[in-house]
DNA sequence: TGTTTAGGTATGAAAAAAGATACCTAGTAA
DNA sequence: TTACTAGGTATCTTTTTTCATACCTAAACA
């Protein structure tokens, strides 16, 4: 499968960025990406959050196989957890290409700044 | 320079969906990615936009250092095109990590749907 | 048995992004 | 001289996102 007309490769770039984009995303993905996450979890270590928000925000990323609710059980309780999908994990990579790109844009923009 | 915490980490990937994000701003830098563009000739070709958007975009890309606005002179006459700076030029690599990734997503995605 | 905790949902308000519409200015063309 | 075109700006409305607040259920705890 390959882009064919620039429409496409433009609905292809706008779809991903509908994945890791948006306020709360990327920074979920982030987490979840480290080791699996429980909901009050990530509520706490993203802060602002509401439950309203993550709540919504965690059926999406499910809903787009990135994420995986699984139950953890162990022989006196049981609980949730979010974690990556095996197809998750491979947008770790592209993260990495975009903290790259990242760095360089800000030396620039920093750079120019300094001297213009 | 290098990614030191967590949080600087999301805050570069967050920076970087800013600029490629949102409704337009991906279709605009790939169309003047292909060749510099001018005013009217972007507002036909992505359809739907209206001026002000448009007018919006492009002076936050400008101020990004994504973009350069340049005047053109001939014998007769004058007009201005948007072309990208020197740096701006570099994210087409990132943009094609994108698309690469996407289609991926998508084959996955597709796949889970025929197949559940 | 009553209370706390995990993991949420429901509803409406506020803020941010995008759109519609009207208008403006300088240059050129007729 | 009048009208047209390029390249916008100004203002207000609509839509989309996010937030605040209150509430719910099941299980575990004391």
């Amino acid at each position: 499968m390959e882009v064919k007309t620039k429409q496409q490769g433009i609905k292809v770039v706008a779809d991903v960025l509908d994945i890791i984009g948006g306020k709360w995303r990327g920074p979920i993905l982030s987490y979840i990406c480290d080791k699996p996450r429980r909901f009050n979890e990530l509520k706490s270590i993203l802060g602002r959050i509401t439950s309203a928000t993550l709540s919504k925000e965690l059926r999406y990323l499910e809903e787009l196989r990135m994420i995986e609710r699984v139950e953890i059980r162990t022989e006196t309780s049981s609980a949730y957890e979010y974690r990556m999908s095996q197809h998750g994990k491979s947008i770790k990579t592209l993260i990495q290409h975009v903290v790259e790109w990242g760095l360089q844009h800000r030396r620039v923009v920093l750079e120019e700044e300094i001297i213009p």
